[in-house]
DNA sequence: CCTACCGATCGGTAGG
DNA sequence: CCTACCGATCGGTAGG
């Protein structure tokens, strides 16, 4: 089935100079709020192409027809809810980089910042994880290379820890970060708000071990000998 | 949008007891294989929704009516999959449980085992991941017990390793086991056969890592000086 | 934001 | 496995 839905959009430049009205919701109430909230419950619980936008509009409480003097077609209310994903960890990545410090607390920072992000709207990170395929053409091009360019971020943490030795040497940097993300982003399928942990506590523990899977054994030495003093 | 479509299948005994030729594709071809198969290529890569019968009757090579000679419904096709991958992975579960290896030597095993299944057939396991969310009623509990059920076995893992010493008293059991679960399945969205890494050496670098996270002090020292052996 | 509607496509079936 | 078809639902629009 193709997905050929034709779109006109801004350029990336053109979205953070000017945000037109169309494209995307500064209102923190209104119409098209609801509407993009009600987008995130429906795709977020039963997926893109299983929501229909009378499913959309009932939750809202307008008819069908209604939607499209709000909006400009489905696919645009994917496209604004996957970026607005995607750029909430760009910023996040952005605040770790300027920091000074090392690299084993920038990595503990971004996992914990990436797990609470998550956690503040499980269901439109699962959205962003699960839905993007979805976008088509440029759309699609654009949001893969935004979380390409988050990833790279990790990357980036985990090359300075090496060359500083805290990392071990021997670390596949793909292996790693996917690694690292694929434990982050997996907890869409099991964390639960109402859960006894919050989330700041599950990204310290999942730091915990990962770092410590991280280290090199010069660090590991320093690392033990520290916890016994 | 409701999934309720009916389904009327054998009990869990049942299948494994007459498997009979409704449920499970005995042969390696014939018409009934092709229609699996080629429902695994098109679900996996554009979802269970956005995949129309007429879709998968294309591929086959028969008119969409005629697939309903071979299987009973969308929604019975979908089960099939998932089923046999979630079997396939309870599989090297209980062959892991039987060995007498110690704990860290078990984990390395499964989470190998893991990655090599999964590389075997990618688009089989994205649909194991993501799709399963599509069944319905009773097809839907029973998928989620089977998963449940292999998660477990990892949690045993874990528990025997604290129990030895050899893993961290301090773990989380849910938030590792869900990382260790996590970082393999995510997998399916980076892992290419036709990269440069095995599956077996992708599985091996994430164990190093994962492993060297879940040790105890006393085992990360004996670790550390047998290296530098 | 509603009324009324468009053409396209959906999963599935009766009868052969 | 095909012919011919069912009722339901889809994303989206013209005109108000």
């Amino acid at each position: 089935m193709p997905h050929n839905v034709k779109l006109i959009l801004p350029a990336l430049e053109d979205i953070f100079l000017v945000t037109p009205k169309v494209n995307a919701p500064q209102e923190a109430s209104g119409p098209r709020m609801a509407i993009y909230k009600a987008a995130i419950e429906l795709f977020g619980e039963n997926g893109y192409t299983a929501t229909s936008m009378r499913d959309i509009a009932k939750k809202v409480g307008i008819l069908p027809g209604s939607l499209y003097a709000h909006i400009d077609s489905k696919e645009a209310l994917l496209l604004e809810i996957v970026e607005s994903g995607i750029k909430r960890f760009l910023s996040i990545e952005s605040n770790i980089a300027a920091s000074l410090e090392p690299p084993e607390a920038r990595m503990r920072s971004a996992i914990k910042a990436h797990m609470t992000a998550i956690s503040e709207n499980l269901k439109k990170y699962s959205v962003v994880f699960q839905q993007w395929r979805y976008l088509s053409g440029e759309n699609r091009t654009r949001a893969v290379e935004m979380r390409r360019q988050y990833a790279q971020s990790f990357t980036n943490i985990l090359t300075q820890g090496i060359e500083s030795g805290d990392f071990r040497a021997d670390l596949d940097m793909r292996v790693t970060v996917f690694s690292i993300l694929g434990a982050l982003n997996w907890t869409i399928e099991w964390y639960s708000a109402t859960g006894t942990m919050t989330a700041e506590e599950v990204g310290d523990k999942m730091a915990d071990t990962l770092l410590q899977g991280l280290r090199s054994d010069a660090s590991v030495k320093k690392q033990t000998s520290k916890k016994r003093r």
